[in-house]
DNA sequence: GTCTATGCAAATAATTTGCAGTAAT
DNA sequence: ATTACTGCAAATTATTTGCATAGAC
């Protein structure tokens, strides 16, 4: 079993995340961010709270999705969609890549190599890759242009 | 405008496709997958149905998806799936990456350079990139695990 | 005390399913 | 003639929203 995540280490990085957003410290958050951390997998909204539920009841769903968007805004967690399925979500914020799997709709991270870059160096034995691509995320020319032309320098 | 592809075309490769898997060929899928081709972006389900049913108005969402489904099985078309959103479809089978803007949640090809296969190469001017990670798609030890030992062969 | 966050329930969005009629082989 | 496909409507899944109450600062 994985090594447990101490709860101040939560809380730490917790508070540093809300206050960039001036957004409050709760219980409800803590915990499920607690529960993001204690576990590396990709869990969905629906296994998040039945995960947290089991030992804070009164969690709600609305408040899971909630707080999961929050987390997101504050960079503490990233949203995976590589299926039709629901969002889940990644506590891992070290540079790494994904696998999905075909069969069982699995997803796994692929760490890189931290001198090379290269993610088929730690790609691990079993994998069997049938495709892969490169997602690129960021702003397109014809966003750029609106950010760069109408709104963003007041000077 | 791009060039329109010949229905001829669309023709043969539909039935190229459908024949490996014995199904058939119909009207409404000649139409759909004709709609795909005519245009080369990433439509979701919604769209190509209002494309779609502009020309054919007995058309149902249903077949729709459906249909969409039968062209992923066939591999003449790929889904796309890089956010919370619908999914998307891609009727480009060339290799490619994707690119996805934050901004307007548009969706872009990034074709790489036949001879390098380096996608930068291409990267078209105007495109900021905040965040990349590679995307792969197989199968994962335990499926693998599974297909291997009990299933597959019955000699 | 003020304002944000939570929990509940209802609403919406995206997709799937059941089934009777229609069309392909 | 047989079996798959389509269209419609209802059902399901995933997520969002409105609002009264509780909690953080």
């Amino acid at each position: 079993m994985a090594k447990k995540v101490p709860i101040d280490f939560v809380d730490e990085r917790l508070n540093q995340g809300l206050a960039k957003t001036g957004l409050r410290f709760t219980a409800q958050r803590r915990h499920i961010y607690n529960t993001l951390l204690q576990k590396r997998d990709h869990p969905s909204a629906e296994e998040v709270f039945m995960r947290a539920k089991a030992e804070m009841p009164e969690l709600s769903m609305a408040t899971v999705y909630n707080t999961l968007d929050t987390l997101v805004k504050c960079g503490l967690i990233r949203q995976v969609t590589h299926d039709r399925g629901p969002t889940r979500y990644c506590s891992n914020l070290q540079k790494h890549h994904h696998f999905y799997c075909n069969e069982c709709n699995g997803v796994f991270d692929i760490d890189v190599d931290p001198e090379t870059g290269e993610p088929e160096f730690h790609m691990p034995p079993g994998f069997t890759i049938s495709h892969w691509e490169i997602l690129f995320r960021g702003v397109c020319p014809e966003c750029n242009a609106k950010k760069n032309g109408a709104g963003s320098s007041r000077s």
